[in-house]
DNA sequence: TGCGAGATTGACAGCGCTGTCATATCTGAT
DNA sequence: ATCAGATATGACAGCGCTGTCAATCTCGCA
């Protein structure tokens, strides 16, 4: 029984006889024998593995969009793996560093700004690259995302339309996509001839509920209260309303209150949240579908965006 | 200039003059060279990677653990690959599998408790193992762990040490730790004479906010409503603190609630959340400090169970 | 009975790096 | 000028698998 025999019973079971793969798989399981990867790799030089970029695991979002790339790749024999770059250009960098020497066959990137060595990698490695959760102005390969600019102004218009003219912002942590979405709020809130600076609202830090309930109770203490606020993200919306709640502001009677994502706790709080749905879990299964779409075609290098859109839910805590 | 001395220029810098460092830094930057990774974990059969695997991400208590794990891990030169197990036994055998395959030099898992197969997988391998979140029986290896059971049975003594006599719990999905809780919320109710199996709340799912305002809407519609619940995490407390609020029930007057976790949340939560705090941080950094003990002892057999402490946070969910 | 197509199995070399040991080069003290 | 000892570079083989192609076997059919 030959080495090559018994990696094509592991590999291709129909390809040998009953008898052998039965022998084989006997002694693989007596001796816990495991092949081993990284010599897999070497020899036919494929991975079988994609990379995976994200900012950070602490938020469900991208979670979610995970959650849809493992039920895309791993079923058709893909390994995914998973790099944080904790919201850090170098950190980017060294993740597709890290993901490039493991011969990933495709990488998966949220975000588009990225620093030119980045860029200049991943054009470089002549592998399938898709950039997700916004929509790039020049993207570098495949482009799944939501155009958080328009998102942001379509919030805010959506506020506006009820007629409040102090239509506040609410950040966290100045990311991307918080930049693109407070774009959009400020050209809306232009548009309108109402923006003011000392509407946007913000403390540092990683949105959170707990954020979001500090942010509200600073902005409770300026003399003029804003008539409404678009949070960056429902965790924040969240926070606030339960302070505003807290100090017995009324929702939406004294302040209104809308979130961003739309996430499951939303429908449930109380009073609900209106919240801009988006679509995270179809984006992450677009971005690995594109992906393997490239891989098979062996077209790695073609350019495509997919916008997806958005669509603001209307519950208690807005009119 | 020989490939060899390429290698060593890459990975030690101080061994090789500084002309040439130089000049192979440049031709590095020029082709945009990215080492073989399989090549170089084949031929020093060291992968400098450590293998995690984790139930879900959607829960932030395990984004908490992998942070502090990477945190620990990263600047000594590990890399860490992440693997869920979706809570099932079959993918945590396949978990290790892909792990083993990687050639790992240590496993942390969540969780104690195994198949038989993937028990065996892990003592044959003779890598460094941690297994942690619970205490273990049997511990294959390092064990860094919070008693489950005690934790529970100390909330709910917490929440009899009130007078409460009908003191409920409830849980969504019945996985390892939420079992261990339950035990000890029944021991501890046992004790007092007053266990009633009616006073389980549970529907399936992941716990989360949106499920915990589903199980207390169910609860309410009971004749005789819990004087208390034990909920077996903060989110689905949350969820039950804000159903409960909203069909007017008062926190903690007609009902109160303690959770577990202490997430960030509980303390902004209105009323704020009485909850058991846990240290999922340390753990993690506990975790990533034996692994890294144990490969450079290399005595990767070596057992030890190290306990974590929890405390209960008494805030205005409960008396 | 003999032959060829298809099914099984095997030999060989090489993937791209690194451990080991050997060689070349340089330094400064004698 | 010489040489021990440090410093810098190189040669070689092999890590454990797989792609490729060759060899062998099986069996139906002429």
């Amino acid at each position: 029984m030959s080495p090559i025999t018994v990696s094509r019973a592991l590999r291709n079971p129909d390809m040998v006889s009953d008898e052998l793969r039965q022998r084989i798989d006997g002694a693989v399981n007596k001796l816990g024998y495991v092949p081993n990867i990284a010599a897999s790799r070497l020899a036919s030089s494929r991975s079988h593995a994609i990379g995976v970029i994200v900012p950070t695991l602490y938020n469900v979002i991208f979670a979610e969009f995970l959650q849809a790339l493992h039920e895309v790749l791993l079923p058709v024999g893909f390994q995914v793996i998973v790099v944080n770059s904790r919201y850090s250009i170098e950190e980017e960098e060294n993740a597709i560093r890290t993901l490039l020497g493991q011969r990933v066959e495709a990488i998966v990137i949220v975000g588009v700004n990225h620093s030119k060595l980045a860029r200049r990698m991943l054009i470089q490695s002549r592998i399938p690259v898709v950039e997700a959760f916004q929509i790039a102005p020049e993207p570098i390969g495949i482009n799944v995302g939501l155009d958080q600019i328009q998102a942001g102004a379509d919030a805010t218009r959506f506020l506006l339309g009820h007629g409040y003219r102090r239509v506040g912002f609410v950040l966290g942590q100045r990311d991307e996509r918080a930049v693109e979405r407070l774009r959009g709020y400020q050209l809306a809130m232009e548009e309108a001839g109402l923006f003011d600076e000392n509407l946007i609202f913000s403390q540092t830090g990683t949105s959170s509920i707990a954020l979001g309930a500090r942010v509200m109770s600073e902005i409770a203490t300026h003399a003029q209260l804003p008539e409404a606020v678009f949070c960056i993200d429902d965790n924040l919306a969240l926070g606030a309303l339960q302070e505003s709640r807290r100090i017995g502001l009324k929702v939406p009677g004294d302040i209104a209150i809308l979130g961003f994502h739309d996430l499951e706790f939303a429908a449930c709080a109380s009073p609900s949240l209106s919240s801009v749905a988006t679509q995270r879990y179809e984006m992450g299964k677009l971005a690995g579908e594109y992906a393997l779409r490239l891989l098979n075609t062996g077209k790695p290098g073609e350019r495509r965006t997919v916008k997806l859109d958005h669509s603001i839910v209307r519950r208690q805590s807005t009119p």
